[in-house]
DNA sequence: TCGCGGTGTTTCACACTTGAAACAATATGA
DNA sequence: TCATATTGTTTCAAGTGTGAAACACCGCGA
């Protein structure tokens, strides 16, 4: 196949497959067909083989997938074989729980620096990383390698903070704050916005019966 | 229109209009229009009045929306104005930032429980939170009534703990833990899984050009 | 050598969402 | 009274995602 238009929704299942992938390699599997893996783990079969022929052929007809390759194969579409240092800006409760987060690690993700405006925050280390004062944002990005920021600040400083994070020449980024965030087409953000989970887990609440499942 | 099947989106957006709305009220404004609303936040006009639609005649031809009333209309569709009682299963890192989470406070959900199995953790405050055995989850619902569910535990262990939310009566669950989990049709369940957008970021660093944007 | 199993690929139907357009209805203000 | 502004509603086109089906192709084992 082969596409070059790949949906995002296709990349999060592949980060799906990749999970179920590595607990049947833990359980010592060597192959699995897309029916295996569909039945086993509730997806559906013809969207898995869709999925990775996007990328390739990386099954044997007659066989199915060879655990260990399929891996390494999605291990290397998704970029998890390349590192990447974190910057955390806001050093609150959520970026000291984020700065410790295994998540970061399994992902060949690093958390370098954090950074705050609080005085009283400036220069202490949480679980081993330093705490820097967010003036010195630019100059500390480039001086660690940093390609990767984490907006951890209350909602109205995050646009500000994104204006400063891509003028510093950063592309990836991944906000917290409760509120939709402008950038130009060529930065990757990522809003994680709990607060209309939560919305909508109280919406779900006040009316059951239908669902609207994820 | 009146419609009875509304899409999560629709309500998603529900949320994001409120925010708006608050906005608004805090800058003194009485009315506006579904035009003025759409062109200051960077949303769709013709979408606006479709969602709102839905649930009833909310606004006066001529004129727009009365800002405070619009307010309190979509406050009592997402059952805002419903007082919740949540419950946090691990009180780790992520536990305990959510612990001390204001967006639960402005959404009318209260931490009224943490539970863990680390006996160390057991009887201990986290931001004035009773930390309970996890053993007793059924018996401190029932007591506390409470009625929505926090699962923060380690990945392999979630479906377990849902099982038991499902089985003490809970209806409403936010999942933490990075895996897709099982539950009934009557369960309102939302997984946020932060190891999918992190490995969507990465994917796009390993890619640039082709963004999909959220 | 041949059949079975499973991938790679295409095709189709269905559902959902969005955005635009059109228009009737109606409140406000000149 | 009448023009204007704006909602409520319908309709349509386009794009996207999903799931099923069909089938050629190919590797393995009997
Ligand atoms: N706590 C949670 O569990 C949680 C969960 C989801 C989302 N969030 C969101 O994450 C954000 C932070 O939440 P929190 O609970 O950690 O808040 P917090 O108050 O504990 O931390 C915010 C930190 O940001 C710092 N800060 C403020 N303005 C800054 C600026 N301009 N530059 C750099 N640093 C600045 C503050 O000094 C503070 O240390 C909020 O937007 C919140 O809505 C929090
Ligand atoms: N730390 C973060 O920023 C973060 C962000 C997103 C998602 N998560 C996810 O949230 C979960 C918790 O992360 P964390 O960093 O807080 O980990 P953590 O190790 O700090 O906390 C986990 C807690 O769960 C308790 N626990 C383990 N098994 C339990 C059980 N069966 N019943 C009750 N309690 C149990 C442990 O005793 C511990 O206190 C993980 O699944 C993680 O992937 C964490």
């Amino acid at each position: 196949m082969k596409a070059d238009k790949i949906s995002e929704l296709t990349t999060n299942r592949l980060s799906i497959y990749l999970r179920c992938l590595n607990e049947l390699a833990h359980e010592g599997r060597k192959t699995v067909s897309s029916d295996r893996l569909a039945k086993r783990f509730h997806l559906n079969s013809a969207q898995i083989r869709k999925d990775l022929a996007c990328f390739g052929e990386f099954g044997v007809r007659g066989v199915g997938y060879y655990i260990e390759d399929l891996r390494e194969q999605i291990t290397r579409i998704l970029g998890l074989d390349h590192h990447h240092r974190v910057a955390i800006i806001g050093a609150g409760r959520l970026g000291a729980a984020l700065t410790d987060y295994y998540g970061f690690r399994q992902t060949n993700f690093e958390v370098a620096a954090l950074f705050d405006a609080d005085p009283d925050k400036i220069g202490s280390l949480i679980s081993d990383v330093r705490v820097f004062d967010v003036k010195d944002f630019a100059k500390i990005v480039k001086k660690e390698g940093i390609d990767v920021a984490v907006i951890a600040v209350p909602a109205e400083y995050a646009q500000k903070v994104l204006e400063e994070i891509v003028d510093a020449g950063i592309k990836a980024v991944m906000n917290f704050a409760p509120t939709p965030l402008l950038a130009d087409d060529d930065i990757k953000l990522k809003t994680i916005d709990l607060t209309i989970s939560l919305e909508s887990l109280s919406y779900f609440l006040a009316r059951p019966g239908k669902n609207g499942r994820e």
